[in-house]
DNA sequence: GATTATGAAA
DNA sequence: ATTTCTTCATAATC
């Protein structure tokens, strides 16, 4: 008895002392670390030469949350000392208590233990703890994947939840509730609680009731239980969405409501069922089981022939039908049976002979095929995994009319030379529809690839363009077979959830490597998609070589005395600018890219804010992209990055989060973020997953995230860590770099040069204060320059503020003239030497490669 | 055709 | 709690 009461009430706790990274981590990420990562982090990676970091400040911490940790744990201690002598423990562990579930005899060879306790309402599920290092834990860990939620997987412990969404997952998958019970029982070092049992029963007996399917392109509610659309239609929300066509005038509803198909014994079925539904419900014992019953005889006839009722619902209340449909407690499933489609013309593809498939993307796309039809949902896998390429495999699967929707134009190109390169569909059936090109496939079947916006515009709006009108109501026209979804988490905004109006699919996969949002939106995924059919995991990718290992550190940067004093006094927006341009971390992000160049790495700096971003990049004579760079001035920075010797840094503002592709960049330096974002943390993560180098011996990417100590930033930070944690990543915490300042050229050594920053910064704040009271310039109605190609004049109301407003500052005077000069002579060196060298070159290159591309 | 200004929305 | 920053589409320029 003893021990599995201590697991569960000391869970967390005995490990903390251990614990790996210092404060400020978020307790769910502090938990998470391992034993292990601490010791690592000692021996490794940077001190190979000179660079030495030293971790003194973070181990006083350490020691100092040891300290705290014990003294918790001596205290737990004797509560459970006391508790078993009076053996009143449950007052002392009050819902924690769960000794009387009873340890198996052979414990020690069972990987998982069951949180008891099911908090009805709440949004998590019952907590499933797996010991990764135990033995079965491989199976287990398939087991868990197919049925649970991942919550959290670090080295050793892994916490998992059951939830009705992953159930209903698991259920699609083909295991039955009871599989799902015996199995756990299989596994659990305890017996499984009988209120697991019952959440388990309670969540899957109704699964697979009602199926939502397209016919003649229209949306159907169909259900093989006459109970269930009875159900359905007297609901009321859902009787409001019937289509117009189903109405009637008499109290005939159901009967004339539900299109039968199959026999034509299926009238007399539906009158029965009429009856069935008047009698009064309150015995759901009786009903559940006439239920599991149904699902019975469902299994044992189903390749024959079945009878459905089915019913057409209005023209985009599809999804209010779906969300409904899931909160009555019957989730829809939508099911493509593509084999068997014989109204939608076939498209010709399959991938090319020498297209190899990972085992982790065919695992995916074995959730989706599982029954040989085609299940909506939606699959995680890490940035650089091959998204694209189990898209693509799943359009080659089903081998419809197939529609391809992501976030950007250039996406848009990148996936339709992807299923070029993959697959062998002719060229021309893979068709573009975006602003610049519009498109139709011209057989019965193809490829049409698009971006989110693009779909939502309103066709009949005043400002559509003929073309793009043109192009939508095709798009409506047709009955698509799997519509792809890319970068699938910005599906839940309010806008993008127009598109399933527009794509009429059978089929719908989501893609995505961040399947979290900081809104409360990503579990409309479940009614607006399908479940989560699958979620890799990112260490274990790592450590197969799919994608780079990294090393992750928080680098706290203090800030300078000047820059404190004046973040205190500022307001919490002006804060911002104070830490992400603390002169400290400017120097630090010198130090790291003087570093990391040295050893040969090519490195990314991201910084949100565009001040600090142009500032650091200028003062380093870095190339810099920011969302008013034009799309040449990119082509001509990235392509230089890649493949130029000299540019080993660049800059990207939050344009390079997502959907860059640079396989050369190996090292990653943030200085400065959108508040909390995990997301943001884990996608700009993702760009350099996919490092070429990824598998030489002993290599290694690195992510720094710079931190302004005693900021809000240092909140921040932890929890935007909290994701990347979960995944299994340790952040390291680094206070001090062992030779920084020594470095020769370290930028801001001189007190001047840094009042000069400080001032420099204090202006562009007042400017912003500007902002705030009025609406008299850059932004407002004084036509300033707004949108692309505004940079220049924007920097120069910028300079030209600048030298105004300084005369009015003591002691301003003398900084002003240094600091105008220093700006310009960086401006034209940056500009001239760089940009204007490669700029023939480049537009040469574009030409040519236009060329080819019209061919 | 390339560039630019503008609005909308995430 | 809020916003800036970015992107996209479109139409009007030269």
């Amino acid at each position: 008895m003893p021990p599995a009461k201590r697991k569960a009430a000391d869970d967390g706790i005995g490990r903390a002392s251990k614990r790996s990274t210092p404060a400020p981590a978020t307790p769910q990420s502090v938990d998470s670390l391992s034993d292990d990562d601490y010791a690592e982090s000692e021996d490794e990676g940077l001190d190979e030469e000179g660079g030495k970091i030293k971790l003194s400040a973070a181990q006083a911490q350490r020691q100092k949350d040891q300290k705290a940790a014990i003294t918790k744990l001596n205290k737990r201690t004797q509560f459970s000392r006391i508790s078993r002598l009076t053996g009143k423990s449950s007052r002392l562990f009050g819902q924690k208590d769960f000794h009387d579930l009873g340890l198996k005899k052979d414990h020690e060879n069972r990987p998982i233990w069951i949180d008891a306790r099911v908090s009805e309402g709440s949004s998590k599920g019952p907590k499933i703890t797996l010991e990764s290092f135990a033995p079965n834990a491989s199976k287990a860990t398939d087991l868990l994947t197919t049925i649970a939620e991942p919550v959290s997987r670090p080295a050793h412990l892994h916490e998992y939840r059951l939830t009705e969404h992953s159930l209903y997952a698991a259920l699609s998958v083909g295991l039955k509730g009871d599989d799902i019970i015996n199995a756990l029982e299989k596994f659990c070092k305890t017996n499984v609680p009988d209120g697991i049992k019952a959440f388990i029963e309670r969540n899957t007996l109704t699964y697979g009731k009602v199926r939502f399917v397209l016919r003649d392109n229209k949306f159907y509610v169909e259900s093989e239980d006459d109970e269930v659309i009875y159900k359905l239609l007297t609901d009321s929300v859902i009787s409001g969405c019937k289509a117009a066509g189903a109405e009637v005038q008499t109290g005939t509803i159901q009967t004339k409501a539900t299109v039968i198909q199959g026999t034509a014994g299926a009238k007399g079925q539906t009158q029965v069922s009429q009856q069935q539904g008047e009698i009064p419900r309150d015995d759901p014992a009786a009903e559940n089981e006439a239920m599991i019953q149904a699902l019975r005889d469902e299994d044992d006839d189903e390749d024959s022939f079945r009878q459905t009722h089915s019913f057409e619902i209005a023209k985009g209340t599809r999804e209010t039908v779906a969300q409904r449909c899931l909160e009555i407690g019957l989730p829809g499933v939508s099911e493509y049976d593509f084999n068997n489609d014989k109204n939608n013309p076939n498209l010709p593809i399959d991938l090319k002979p020498q297209t190899q498939i990972r085992p982790y993307q065919e695992k995916a796309l074995s959730k989706m095929f599982g029954n040989g039809r085609g299940k909506s949902g939606i699959i995680v896998l890490p940035c650089g995994a091959g998204k694209t390429l189990v898209g693509i495999t799943a359009a080659c699967h089903i081998k419809k009319k197939i529609v391809v929707l992501c976030t950007s134009a250039m996406s848009v190109y990148q996936w339709a030379s992807e299923f070029k390169k993959w697959s062998d569909v002719r060229d021309e059936d893979v068709t573009s529809f975006s602003s610049s090109e519009k498109k139709k496939f011209p057989g019965e079947a193809g490829i049409l690839v698009s971006t989110y916006s693009m779909m939502c515009i309103d066709p009949e709006g005043p400002r559509c363009a003929y073309d793009t009108k043109n192009m939508l109501q095709w798009v409506q026209s047709q009955e698509w077979g799997l519509m792809i979804l890319d970068e699938v988490h910005v599906v839940p905004a309010k806008m993008f959830r127009k598109v399933q109006d527009t794509v009429r699919a059978h089929c719908k996969l989501g893609l995505t490597a961040t399947l979290l949002r900081e809104d409360d939106k990503i579990t409309d995924l479940n009614y607006l998609i399908g479940p989560k059919l699958y979620e890799a995991n990112w260490m274990e990718l790592a450590n197969q070589g799919h994608i780079a290992k990294v090393q992750c550190a928080e680098v706290w940067c203090p800030m300078s005395m000047e820059f404190y004093q004046e973040y205190q006094k500022a307001s919490s927006r002006k804060q911002l600018l104070y830490y992400a341009c603390n002169p400290i971390k400017f120097q630090v992000c010198q130090f790291l890219i003087n570093y990391h160049e040295n050893r040969g790495d090519k490195i990314i700096v991201f910084s949100d804010n565009i001040f600090a971003l142009e500032h650091y990049a200028k003062a380093m004579m870095k190339p810099f992209i920011h969302g008013q760079t034009s799309n040449k001035e990119r082509q001509d920075v990235l392509e230089n990055f890649q493949h130029n010797e000299i540019i080993n840094t660049i800059f990207l503002s939050k344009i390079g989060d997502t959907s860059l592709d640079l396989p050369e960049a190996t090292c990653l330096i943030q200085i400065s973020s959108h508040y909390g974002s995990r997301r943001q943390e884990a996608q700009r993560l993702g760009r350099i997953l996919r490092a070429k180098r990824r598998n030489d011996e002993g290599f290694n990417a690195f992510f720094y995230s710079l931190v302004s100590k005693d900021t809000t930033e240092m909140a921040y930070s932890a929890k935007r860590q909290a994701f990347l944690v979960d995944q299994g990543y340790s952040f390291k915490t680094i206070t001090h770099l062992q030779g920084m300042d020594q470095m020769p050229n370290l930028m801001y050594k001189d007190p001047r040069e840094r009042m000069e920053l400080l001032s420099e910064v204090m202006l562009v704040s007042e400017d912003q204060g500007d902002l705030e009271k009025g609406a008299n310039n850059l932004w407002a109605t004084d036509k300033g320059p707004r949108g692309r190609g505004s940079n220049k004049k924007k920097g120069l109301t910028g300079v030209r503020r600048t030298a105004g407003s300084l005369a009015e500052m003591g002691g301003g005077g003398i900084m002003a003239p240094i600091y105008q000069e220093r700006q310009r002579g960086a401006q034209t060196a940056d500009k001239n030497s760089f940009f204007e060298k490669e700029k023939r070159r480049r537009t040469a290159l574009e030409k040519k490669r236009r060329a080819e591309a019209s061919k």
